[in-house]
RNA sequence: ACUGCAUGUUGCCUUAUCGCUGCCCGCAAGACGGGGAGAGGAAAGUCCGGACAACACAGAGUACCGUACCACCUAACGGGUGGGUGUUUUAGCAAUAAAGCAACAGAUUAGUGCCGCAGAGAAUAACUACCGCCUUGCAAAAGGCGGAAAAGGUGAAAACGUGUGGUAAGAGCGCACGGGUUGCCGUAGCAAUAUGGCAGCCGGGUAAACCUUACGGGUUGAAAGCCCAUGUAUACUUGCGGAUGAAGGCGGCUCGCCUGAUUUUUCCUUUCGGGGAAAUACGCAAGGGGGUUGGGUGCUAAAGGGGGCGAGUGAUUGCCACCUCAGAUAAAUGAUAGGGGUUUUGCGCAAGCAGAAUUACAGAAUCCGGCUUACAGACAUGCAGUACUU
RNA sequence: GGUCGGAUGGCCGAGUGGCUAGGCAGAGCUCUGCAAAAGCUCGUACAGCGGUUCGAAUCCGCUUUCGACCU
């Protein structure tokens, strides 16, 4: 265990990064360059995990709907050098089995995957972060298509961040 | 050959691109690069049984819950295997055979309850009809007392069946044959049980009604539990501190400035005063219990897997070498395109061509052994039916 | 992930193995000059499948579905 571990002060180093909520956002954007971290990519540090944040969201998120999906989104200081953190459900009501829960949010996730680039360009032209739930309420499973379309739209109705805000 | 049913096995393959989650290696240590791994037969239901963990625990009994033909298998089981018994279906005149099913201990030696409607009566049964005696009456008959479970009808179920003797009429009341059941003995079997003999009994059903007998069960479940950090107010305990400044804050930090915490009792000495002890308030430190938010561990090498050689009718098991095979946590295992395979539709004698679909049930959450339920298509075996050929 | 409870007409809801109460709502009739109220009458139910039993809403098993609790 003890071979394994980081070195003392390293990990203190790491704790403190998780930790730290309050950062400088002009320091962060030119350490990394907007356009590296916008690939097809949507890793661990791109997905919504904090229950604080999430409960945070729920309570004072603003909401943008459309044709059956709903977009919680709250401007919000984040723990992650991207500009944006996502998180997608699908209800246990409308979908009863867990494999039809798993493929709805699979097939959000990939269409968020693909639509993000512009929308991290969006995001650091106004020097914000921004936490993101998207919510599938339809009772059927949708096609790839249809949800590209959907969430394309939805995503340009988010307004600009408020100063105040 | 086709169709149906049952059981078992299987549960599309491959290439590229864009991604996701662990692991290993590299490095400039990054949220980077490379490598390799990554969803089931039921992962489901949570219906049983264990492992593991925490707490509890003298012993015995009671209550409560569960199990229930016998033997074996197993870590264990309400599971499985083999056997027995009963029963259903099919075949057969029958004997019997094959296949399926069974919560299959005890209701004739523990006791209690319940059995609607109908029926005289549903458990010490007399309504009709039957028989005897008595009374009334010319008689027919009526009434009363008693006998009697053979006949009737009712019902899911009516007091062993048939025959015969017997009787006033009848009755297992006696006898013969038969049926059931309990006990003892013989034979076969480890046993359930089968079979033969002898003796007793035969006034119902219901224990997935209470119950009896035998056996088993401590409670709670990984959101168990253990560790680390973060960090707030502090009951309580211990130690230390002090206006000759505890402790805290700020700065230019061996220093300066600012803020700033106690009283009582008692003893010794005694001019004021000083010192000691105890209690208490305050402050600090440690312990400590309470609450908050994260991370790690538990956590994936195991009652493990397939293979070979044995043991056993079989479930299962012995030995040998080989293999390492998910570990997420707002919860990974995906998407798109091409090729092949499969199914299906149309055209065609056929080869083949074109189109469509790629589909079932369903997603690990501590881990195992079962059970139950869901399931497109394919394959194998068995049974049944239909048609054709020999 | 784990542990429990329920399902009876259009709605609420009782029912310890023998014809499934009652209320609200609905329809018809009476009453009234017409209504309301009141009275009378009527229709419509045991979630599904299988088992135990002569007989199941009830007892047992499986399935479907709704809900509660545990950090």
């Amino acid at each position: 265990m003890a071979e394994k571990s980081l070195p003392a002060e390293e990990q203190g180093a790491e704790k403190n990064l998780q930790y730290q909520t309050r950062r400088d956002l002009s320091s962060l954007n030119s350490a990394f360059d907007v356009e590296k971290l916008s690939g097809f990519t949507l890793g661990k540090f791109e997905r919504l995990k904090s229950s604080v944040l999430i409960d945070k969201l729920f309570k004072e998120g603003k909401a943008v709907k459309l044709h059956g999906f709903t977009l919680l989104y709250l401007y919000h200081p984040l723990s992650s050098f991207y500009p944006a953190q996502a998180t997608f459900t699908a209800s246990k009501r409308n979908f009863r089995h867990a494999h039809d829960r798993n493929s709805v949010k699979r097939l959000l996730r990939e269409a968020y995957r693909h639509l993000k680039p512009e929308f991290y360009k969006f995001l650091a032209a106004q020097n914000q972060q921004i936490a993101v739930c998207i919510i599938y309420n339809g009772r059927e499973v949708p096609t790839l298509a249809e949800v590209q379309r959907t969430l394309e739209k939805a995503i340009k109705k988010i307004p600009v961040a408020q100063a105040a805000a």
